[in-house]
Order: structure tokens, then C-alpha cells, then sequence
DNA sequence: ATTTTGTTTAACAATTTTGTCAAACACAGA
DNA sequence: TCTGTGTTTGACAAAATTGTTAAACAAAAT
């Protein structure tokens, strides 16, 4: 991250984030981002020399909004249940932010293989909470709070409920016959279900 | 479906299923698809006159087959939990089959306009059946086994904690650091953990 | 006022991808 | 064998997308 960021150079950076992450278009041209970005497409490259390079950016820093979005999840005095709502509400959050962020992720790393630049610097604090977090479950297991099972399937459950729904959107809102509003009011209830699935009481 | 399809016009169509819902590389090029299948990119022209509408009819089929797939399912005289359980197993298989089709879906929901042809023909029995299902669904939380929450909360649910781990596959095993084996093996417990959650026991 | 620096633009070139067409091919039926 | 039909191929054209360059521009520094 320099200092210097230009505005038009963010300008064009964010409009490919909301191209890509909050529209879902994964093959949108320079051309459409110019635009939408309301620039000569010629700047794209100015800025960014290549396509790929300006995709390659906005996928890394995708990531890295993500992981300090996650950041303040795990970490104070709370009870374990209202942990978890904590990490729905920020995860929820996010992912409300940028809906396709992780489809994108996954075709990105099937289509390029983006996946060597996915996940550079996982640091060793990361591990060590996620670690700490799966043994709390665990142990939330033990008293019995929860069903048993492997907690890294809990965490999976957990992730899946809560962004699915965002990411399928489209898809979902037509299999089940639903409006915008409609799937508003679902998204609203999310939360509350997603606990109800969590814990067994 | 015309009586005389041609093999390689079939060819053509499973490769390309092939590529995008089992491979996810949304943004192949006809030139990709007629290599993977062996065979001259011009054919794909001859039989299907324009790359679109390959497109169109394999995201078309993919859909009937998915669809074809869930009617074996709300079918017979099971317990609520088998037939919950009996879904799991159908859906997962679908979704271990085309791993990528319903990320596709959404992304061609957003990219084209393909929505007006998703869900062309959705029978009065499938919404019948489909609102018996969720009504049974209710019936299940007033008899206190599954906990209370809207149906169709439930039934997302349902859905998501089947397909996301599938579809966002080398995410998820990126972010978990696991290898093959490793994420095969979760796969094969997912079942049971998704029962664990929908069930209060 | 004039250089300098960084930015923006338009015109162009290169590449990639798609679509068309005529000729070659295979093979069944007359 | 010859003809007709459908299939396959390669060469070519067209379109779309990306990348480059030189010139125009703006605003600050000298």
C-alpha cells in the first residue's frame, strides 16, 4: 500500500471490487470497468499495466478486507453463544458487503490459478485463534450446548448458513418464488435460524 | 431433445457441462471446450451455431438434470428425518457430480440475463410439492423434534450446509490448510453433521 | 514564463476469440 | 460406382478485447 494512492487509481480499483464482488460479473471486460468507473479505459493500464494485474490486486485485497473484517471477531469476554452472533453479524456483514466475494475466489482459483496468490501471509496469530476457536467448540460440545460432532464440520455449518444465502441470491430468490423484498425479510431472519441450527437450545 | 443427437454434439455438450459445473471455469473459451473434447472448435459452430447458445442449453440441462435428480426425492412413505436424510444424499450426490452449477447459475444470473431462461418450466406439481414439503416442515417443529424457525429459514438451511462446501471447495480447503484426503474425508461426514444441526436430536 | 511531472486522451497495433465458408471426407443407398 | 447426405476440417473474415504510444493537458516547481 503506498501513500500515494491516486484517486482515479482507487476509483478504478473500487469499481472493479463492486463490478466483481457486489454484481458478481467475474467476466467483466476493462472496458466495463472503465466505465462504470466513469474513466478512459486506457487508465486501467496506466495504473495497473495489465488486466490480470488489476484482477490479481482487487483479488488479494478482497481477501485482506475480509480477514480484518474477521479480525474483530474473536476476541473478548463474551460467552460462547454470543460469540458466534458476533461472528455472524460481522461475517454477515461482510459478505452483505461483498456477496460474491468467495464465489469469485473459488472460480478464480478453478479458471487462473490464483490460488498460489490466495492466502500468502496467513500468519501464525490466525492459526493459532482458529485453532483456539475449534477447541472451544469442542469444549462447548463437552457441556453439551451444542450437538456433537467434528468442530471443524460446526465451523463449516456455520459458514455455509451464513453465506450461501448471499452468494446464491439470484438462484435462490427464483427457486423459491421470491421478491426482493421478500428475500430481504429472509436475509433479516438469517441470524436468528442459523443460531436455532447452532445450538440446541 | 431431438432423437438424433449426434455423438459429438452430445460430446461437445457433456465436455462443456464438464468444464464449467465440474472443472468451475466459468470463462472457457470455445477453443478450451472443443480441445478438452477432442475435437475440431469449429464443430461447436456447426452444431450449435453460436457459443451462447451452447451456453443457454447446457445451463438449461443442467438445470432439468438437477431437478430431475430432487423429484426421487420428496417421495415416499419415510420418516420426516429419512426423508430429510434422503434429500441430503440426493442433493449431495448431484452436487458432488457438477460441484460448480449453482455458482455458475449465480454468476450467469448476474453476468447475462440468462435469468429470464433459468426456470422456464416450473411445473404446478413441483410448487405443490414444494409447499407441502415446507408445510410438513412445520408440522415437524409443532411435534418439537426440529427447532422452531420459518421453514423456508429451514430449509435454506438445509440447502446451504449441503452445497457450500462443495462449491467453494479450494476455498475452503485453502483456508483450512487441507489437503485432498483431508477434505474428502470431511465430505464424507458431512451428512451426519448437517443432520446434527436440523435435528434436536 | 517555462520546465517539469504526472495524468488523461485518442489513435493505433496486437492478440484473442468467435463466426463463416468452401472444400474434403465418410459412408449409406440407389 | 455414383450420388446424396451429413460430418469434419482448414483457411479466412469479423469482432471483441487488450496493450502501446505519442501527443494533449493540467498544475506545481523553478
Amino acid at each position: 500500500m503506498s501513500i500515494k494512492d491516486s484517486v482515479t487509481e482507487n476509483l478504478i480499483k473500487e469499481t472493479a471490487k463492486k463490478v466483481f464482488f457486489v454484481e458478481g460479473r467475474f467476466n467483466a471486460t476493462t472496458q466495463e470497468i472503465a466505465d462504470a468507473a466513469g474513466v478512459n479505459r486506457t487508465l486501467v493500464n496506466y495504473y495497473f499495466r495489465s488486466r490480470d494485474l488489476l484482477f490479481e490486486k482487487v483479488l488479494v485485497e478482497g481477501q485482506q478486507e475480509f480477514r480484518a473484517s474477521l479480525e474483530e471477531t474473536i476476541n473478548p469476554a463474551f460467552t460462547f453463544k454470543e460469540k458466534i452472533g458476533h461472528f455472524i453479524d460481522v461475517w454477515m456483514a461482510h459478505s452483505l458487503k461483498y456477496p460474491y466475494l468467495d464465489a469469485y475466489l473459488a472460480s478464480q482459483a478453478n479458471s487462473g490459478n490464483y490460488l498460489d496468490k490466495m492466502h500468502k501471509s496467513k500468519s501464525q496469530e490466525e492459526e493459532k485463534k482458529k485453532a483456539a476457536f475449534l477447541k472451544e467448540i469442542k469444549l462447548e460440545m463437552e457441556k453439551g450446548t451444542i450437538p456433537e460432532m467434528d468442530p471443524m464440520q460446526y465451523m463449516i455449518n456455520l459458514i455455509s448458513m451464513i453465506s450461501y444465502p448471499l452468494s446464491m441470491r439470484p438462484v435462490l430468490e427464483k427457486a423459491f418464488n421470491l421478491n426482493k423484498k421478500n428475500y430481504a425479510a429472509i436475509l433479516d431472519g438469517r441470524k436468528n435460524a442459523i443460531l436455532k441450527s447452532l445450538f440446541k437450545d
